[in-house]
DNA sequence: GCGACAG
DNA sequence: ATCTTGTCGC
């Protein structure tokens, strides 16, 4: 026997999660009805309360925000979750938390969230201060069920989120110009469900998407004020060196 | 049946 | 994601 052996059967349980994949389908499926396809407080903001401090878009609706990431340990069989909280617009490290857990769902495409959560949920209690938004490492709704990373982890956490990922899983797409900025829509179904979006000049494009309490706009106008240095918007680089770091030390 | 397939 | 140093390019 050799070669990768499938998960085709929908009745059999992933990992020791209890799951099966066709519950976990179910469960998305549930998640994705309660996304809000709206950003927070949208009254109070909205381009009136724009003002710029340093060159950064700064909204009222938003003080704080956060980076999220895992990683894994296979010889341990725990995944690391990391949380950096900054300010906003200011971009200050205000808090940073990691938690451990165990890791018993399999990578499955499409099921990534079932991997990952315990372990982001657990850092994100662990955080000093509440986000008004978190970046995660991943897709939102452009997901084969609209229910990627961050669409799940913000409607469990009941906190707006955007999903930053650094390759594609549904959508198609035209490639956007090859400066920073510039973006396509990505479409799935004939919806819009995100955009390739260029964050440093002649630079792969990052797959943004709306998670939870968000649209594409307005995730593409938080991403880009997230930070310019690098392909990923800092918080979710804060937090996967964050998870680096903390690996290192077990 | 043949590829594609977040991290 | 993970295994891993140096190296080619702007």
């Amino acid at each position: 026997m050799r070669g990768p052996r499938k998960t085709k059967d929908r009745r059999k349980l992933l990992g020791r999660s209890g799951l099966t994949y066709a519950q976990a389908v179910d469960i998305q499926l549930r998640l994705a009805e309660q996304i809000v396809t709206s950003p927070p407080a949208r009254a109070l903001s909205r381009h009136h309360s724009r003002s710029w401090r340093g060159g950064v878009p700064a909204r009222r609706d938003i003080s704080l925000v956060a980076g999220a990431d895992v990683g894994y340990d296979k010889a341990r069989g725990v995944a690391v979750g990391g949380m950096v909280l900054f300010s906003w617009p200011g971009l200050e490290v205000v808090d940073v938390a990691a938690a451990v857990a165990p890791l018993d769902f399999p990578y499955v495409p499409g099921l990534l969230s079932f991997r990952e959560i315990p372990a982001l949920e657990l850092a994100y209690c662990r955080l000093a201060g509440r986000p008004d938004v978190i970046f995660c490492d991943g897709q939102g709704i452009a997901h084969p069920r609209r229910c990627g990373l961050a669409s799940h982890l913000g409607v469990i956490l009941a906190v707006a989120t955007i999903g930053c990922a650094k390759s594609v899983l549904v959508g198609e797409y035209d490639e956007p110009g090859p400066a920073r900025g510039e973006y396509s829509p990505m479409r799935h179904d004939g919806h819009v469900v995100g955009a390739a979006l260029r964050t440093r000049d002649g630079v792969k494009p990052l797959y943004v998407s709306p998670g939870h309490m968000m649209d594409v706009e307005t995730a593409l106008e938080l991403v880009l004020a997230a930070g310019s240095a690098y392909r990923l918007p800092e918080p979710t680089r804060a937090a996967h060196s964050l998870v680096a770091r903390i690996k290192r030390r077990l």
